[in-house]
DNA sequence: TCGCTACCGTACCGTACGTTACGGTTCTCG
DNA sequence: CGAGAACCGTAACGTACGGTACGGTAGCGA
């Protein structure tokens, strides 16, 4: 299974699968095929059975979401706050979305009784893919001298704490959360200031920033 | 619905419930009946549908939930903080706790789909809940002039990503994820501490209590 | 004792859905 | 052009499960 390529018209099946979730509606097989314009057929030739589908849906998503390392270019106090807040804006973004979520959904709703764990998925490709590009960021940061800490992943654990709250369960939940970018912007801006003052050896930004 | 009182058996019935959500084990109208030693008709009579059935679940643990409001004793930095560290321990205790991880397991797999919004009912009881609770608790130390934010919202949102970061999405997700009561009291310490330091308005708490 | 209510246990019904089977069409390759 | 593979659309099968019906029993008031 892994390691396995996807033609256009297998990805294109994936995709319809993620319309079905994203629109809310059931995922049954019939839905899938009626959906990809395919046969039922050709899902269990491809898939194996449904679960298989929707491990490989939750893959090819997972995918598709790889973006950008920060640049290792002048390290100072500002491009240091400046990459912080873009990983938050950009992470707001995705867990704000309405692929994430319903991909999150499906995978919590399977968590503990199937044995396709697909929460295991999701975990490595958002929670800890993140946290493989930020790390280097912080650490980067505290060989500069601008920040102070003892353990990475705690560190980072803040950060996330800082940036995301109760965002996603909340969203999860289906509360009715609006996220425009300029909320997002502001939340990503004070978080990275949040954490520089929590964990920054400089002077801490000014308090007007921080009580917005 | 709302308002109604439930007979002991049925109390007994709705903990057969949560037994069953908490074992991980299908949560059909039969396993419920089997479990609870109870006829099916009965359930249907007692809660109309399958629906009310988990609704009324639903509601009754977030019933049994409801603890300790804080008493607004001498507000100074100490109390203050040993108040907020309290508040975060027992809410660490409760959303790693086997119950809230299935409840919000099932209201999330709801939400969107279902019309009964077990989401909201969990929402209301869960997050606003202790929001209504700790909220006071940041005015009074306003008033006392120990801390300094300009929206209560903003500040008891960030309180609540320093104490939770991702530990509940990771839970829901099926993360192994371990929290001794030592490790609770430990992140609760630390999240108070990190909290008066973002938005106390005396010295921050000394360097080493937060990067441990 | 008679009737009534509430409830248990079980059998039953209808539907939804995962899975399989099959006929028909298009494409590829020799 | 002919054979086979790949695939579409649909029909069919088996089961799980929500919901209903019904017989049997215990308690209770008259």
């Amino acid at each position: 299974m892994p390691g396995e390529e996807l033609s256009e018209r297998q990805q294109a099946v994936l995709d319809a699968v993620l319309a079905l979730m994203v629109a809310g509606e059931a995922l049954t097989m019939n839905a899938v095929a009626r959906r990809a314009s395919c046969s039922k057929e050709t899902l269990y030739k491809w898939f194996g059975d449904r679960d298989g589908l929707l491990a490989a849906t939750v893959r090819w998503q997972a995918s598709k979401v790889r973006a950008g390392n920060f640049d290792r270019q002048s390290m100072d106090a500002g491009a240091l706050r400046e990459s912080l807040s873009r990983f938050a804006a950009n992470w707001l973004t995705v867990i704000s979305s309405p692929t994430s979520i319903a991909l999150n959904r499906l995978a919590i709703s399977h968590a503990g009784s199937h044995e396709t764990n697909l929460g295991g998925i999701v975990l490595a490709n958002g929670r800890l893919a993140i946290g493989e590009r930020v790390k280097p960021l912080l650490d980067a940061g505290r060989e500069a001298g601008i920040l102070a800490f003892d353990d990475t992943e705690t560190a980072f654990r803040t950060f996330i704490g800082l940036v995301g709250r109760d965002v996603q369960v909340r969203l999860l939940l289906g509360d009715r959360l609006k996220l425009s970018p300029a909320t997002i912007a502001a939340d990503a801006g004070r978080a990275a200031d949040q954490f520089i003052t929590l964990y920054g050896t400089g002077r801490p930004a000014p308090a007007a920033t921080l009580n917005a």
